[in-house]
DNA sequence: AAGTTAGCCAACCGCCACCGC
DNA sequence: TGCGGTGGCGGTTGGCTAACT
C-alpha cells in the first residue's frame, strides 16, 4: 500500500510502475504456480519482481488468471450486469463472481463505456415532462435544441421540465444556454463534477450575459433567489440528503 | 497527411476490513 | 485492545489507438 512501497524504498528497492513486460507475467505466473495466489506480499518479494503485492494480485486477478475470458461482453453478460447492477449496485465484485471468466474491472470498465451510455440515451428519448421540487434539478440542452430540466434521484437522471414551456415554469427566462448535452451525466463523484460543471457553466454564462445577446434565455430552478444565488454554491444543489 | 478528439482498458490510488501479534 | 500489515474493493487516471476533421 503506500506502506508497501514505502516498506520496499526503505529496503532500496525501487518499484516498477506502469505496463507489464511479457517476462514479468512469465515470472508472476510461476511464482504463483508455485506459492500460491494468496500472500501476494510474498509472491512480490520472492519472485524478485520489483512490483508490489498489490500490483501483482491485480495483474494476476485481471489478466493472468486461468479461464479468463477476454473479449466482448455477450448480450447474456449484458443482460446479467444490467439486472445485477439494478440489484446490487456498483457492486462489481459481487457482479463479476456471478460471471465467470469475467473480472471486476472489466465489467466496471464495460459499464461506464456502453451500459450507462445506453442508459443515458435511453433516458433522453423516453424523456417526460414533469416536475419534483424534492429532487435536485440540472440545466440540460439537447441535440433537438430543446432545453429541459433533469432531477437527480441519487442514481440517475430523469428528465423533467422543458423551459421551453414557459406557461409551466417558476423559470425565469433571460439568456441563451448553448451547446449543453448530458453534462451532469458523468460518473465521477457527484459534487465534484458538478462544482467543476457549475464553474465552467457560469464563465460561459457571464461571458454570454456580457454579450448581452438577443435570442437568449437564462434558466433559474425554483430555488434560485438573489440571496440563494446558484454561483454562490449556497444550500441545497450541494445538500443531498 | 497531420492534428485533434473520443473510446477503451490496464493500472494505480485510497479507503476499509480483517487478521495476527 | 490497539496497532501494523495485508488483501480486497471501488473510483479514477493516463496512455494507446481508432475515428474524425
Amino acid at each position: 500500500m503506500a506502506n508497501e512501497t514505502t516498506a520496499a524504498a526503505m529496503r532500496g528497492e525501487s518499484m516498477r510502475k506502469g505496463p507489464w513486460h511479457e517476462d514479468e507475467d512469465e515470472r508472476l505466473i510461476t511464482f504463483v504456480k508455485i506459492l500460491g495466489s494468496r500472500r501476494w506480499d510474498y509472491v512480490a518479494r520472492i519472485s524478485g519482481l520489483k512490483r508490489s503485492g498489490k500490483s501483482c494480485r491485480l495483474r494476476w486477478v485481471n489478466y493472468l488468471r486461468p479461464n479468463l475470458k477476454h473479449g466482448r461482453i455477450s448480450a447474456e453478460e449484458e443482460t446479467i450486469i444490467l439486472k445485477l447492477h439494478e440489484k446490487w449496485g456498483n457492486k462489481w465484485s459481487m457482479i463479476a463472481r456471478r460471471l465467470p471468466g469475467r473480472t471486476d474491472n472489466e465489467i466496471k470498465n464495460y459499464w461506464r463505456t456502453y451500459i450507462r451510455k445506453k442508459a443515458v440515451i435511453q433516458d433522453h428519448e423516453n424523456f417526460r415532462f414533469g416536475e419534483d421540487n424534492d429532487k435536485q434539478i440540472f440545466l440540460f440542452q439537447g441535440d433537438d435544441s430543446n432545453s429541459y430540466f433533469e432531477t437527480y434521484n441519487g442514481d440517475n437522471y430523469n428528465p423533467c421540465v422543458n423551459i421551453s414551456d414557459t406557461k409551466n415554469s417558476s423559470y425565469a427566462s433571460a439568456a441563451v444556454v448553448s451547446d449543453f448535452d448530458l453534462i451532469v451525466t458523468s460518473t465521477s463523484p457527484y459534487e465534484t463534477r458538478l462544482s467543476d460543471w457549475i464553474s465552467e457553466f457560469q464563465s460561459e454564462i457571464k461571458s454570454e450575459e456580457e454579450l448581452n445577446t438577443t435570442n437568449s434565455c437564462y434558466c433559474y430552478p425554483t430555488w434560485f433567489s438573489e440571496e440563494n444565488d446558484l454561483w454562490g454554491c449556497s444550500d441545497t444543489l450541494w445538500n443531498m440528503e
